[in-house]
DNA sequence: GTATCGAGTGAACGCTGTTCACTTTATGAA
DNA sequence: TTCATAAAGTGAACAGCGTTCACTCGATAC
């Protein structure tokens, strides 16, 4: 035996690690085609041929499982749009580019993403996301997804394609909103690119497109219409 | 007892309407604190003084009774924005003040709001929205606050103030997206518009109106970044 | 007065997540 | 090789869930 053995894997430790493997496969397999409300611990167990209980040698609880699932797909989801977000097209196609990924693979995953976003699960009244400071928030994996976004805001602004006196912060959430929003709906209402009186319909990945181009329309320009403080009543 | 009783109400008739409506305001209390997971069956028949199967006696099952809470919310959004569209304040002021008070809306009952766009549920795999044609869906609370919105890009090209060259339902489509996507989050994420590394923040309402005047500086400008055909790899 | 219908009930079914005392198995030390 | 210890795995049970069903009982209609 090695003396360095703290990378080595022991063969209890493997054996272990391939158990809770198969039931983080078996979760992701279900939870992708059926969802939070398909997914028991039970049938869970049956699947890997091992007791209701065994599972909870593995996790502490089925949220606790549940949220592995839902942090390995935000790592994915931002895996791909820094893959996209590093490539070295032209802004304007890198942007747009970066939303359109975002969605995609939102859609993709339909049950993952609005999962990601719900307190379905948890015995919480409300908040999904705990209260934590911008730090602690920036190190999480949809705290990096944003910074990307506010990278994207800073470097379109710098091109001097974006209205300079836009807040990056402000108009990084609001993109994101407005990226969530598409996401959320078009996951929920599989139809809604559809959602029209005529035949002449767009395809999902083009209404995407569309969506995205109309987002990064309005951080091009300073505004036409007369600006309001919201604070004010008319 | 008079001829005409079909507008009359029997006293059972008005004890049976008296039982209905306690168990919507107590599932309408609890649902509106805690949600959907906080709503059950049971408790609702505590709460009322009765028996759990008495209230099958007024309602299917617990998703009718939520399908009724849900119904209700949306009739209350279309008809607060539907007030809003039908002022006769400047078109710039209505448009906006149409997006916030959706998203205020929502926020004011984030469980209502998650849960109508939410399969949580029901037994189906994924649609939230059964499938159905055009003139059916126009027909829900749902569709007629859309074609508010259809309604809305209209005049503002009408007015000139947006591009006559966009589709008034795609963009409707976009507009709704962005404001559903920024009630989602400040739903789900209520520090969402504090998320910002420096201390001086704007309030919520101040962000929903930033959120909305961008979604609306989309709307008035031909683009200027070339816009690039969705279809095309680059 | 009596038949009928509907409101309301309590027990039960099958499902859920979770716990716990228990057995079995593998491992490290003597 | 033997033995103690720790970990893996189990089955029964608990409390809760939505839902059903045979049942009682009181109000209503004839």
């Amino acid at each position: 035996m090695p003396s360095d053995m703290s990378l080595e894997q022991t063969p209890a430790e493997r054996r272990r690690s391939k158990v809770r493997g198969a039931i983080i496969d078996a979760a992701e397999r279900v939870f992708a085609s059926e969802g939070e409300n398909g997914l028991s611990i039970r049938r869970l167990a049956e699947e890997i041929d091992y007791s209701p209980s065994a599972i909870y040698k593995y996790f502490g609880s089925k949220e606790e499982l549940i949220d592995e699932l839902k942090e390995a797909f935000f790592k994915r989801l931002l895996s791909r749009v820094d893959m996209i977000s590093g490539t070295d097209r032209p802004f304007h196609l890198r942007a747009r580019a970066c939303v359109s990924t975002y969605i995609e693979t939102a859609v993709e995953r339909p049950h993952h993403y609005a999962a990601a976003f719900s307190n379905a699960y948890g015995s919480n009244t409300g908040n999904v996301w705990p209260d934590m400071d911008w730090e602690t928030f920036m190190q999480t994996n949809k705290g990096r997804a944003f910074g990307l976004l506010v990278d994207m805001v800073r470097e379109g602004q710098s091109l001097g394609v974006f209205d300079p006196s836009l807040d990056p912060y402000l108009s990084a959430k609001s993109v994101w909103a407005a990226s969530h929003g598409l996401a959320q709906l078009m996951t929920h209402l599989p139809q809604f690119p559809d959602l029209r009186p005529t035949n002449t319909c767009l395809s999902a990945s083009e209404f995407v497109a569309f969506h995205a181009d109309l987002v990064f329309r309005g951080l091009q320009h300073p505004a036409v219409l007369p600006h309001t403080d919201p604070t004010a009543q008319d």
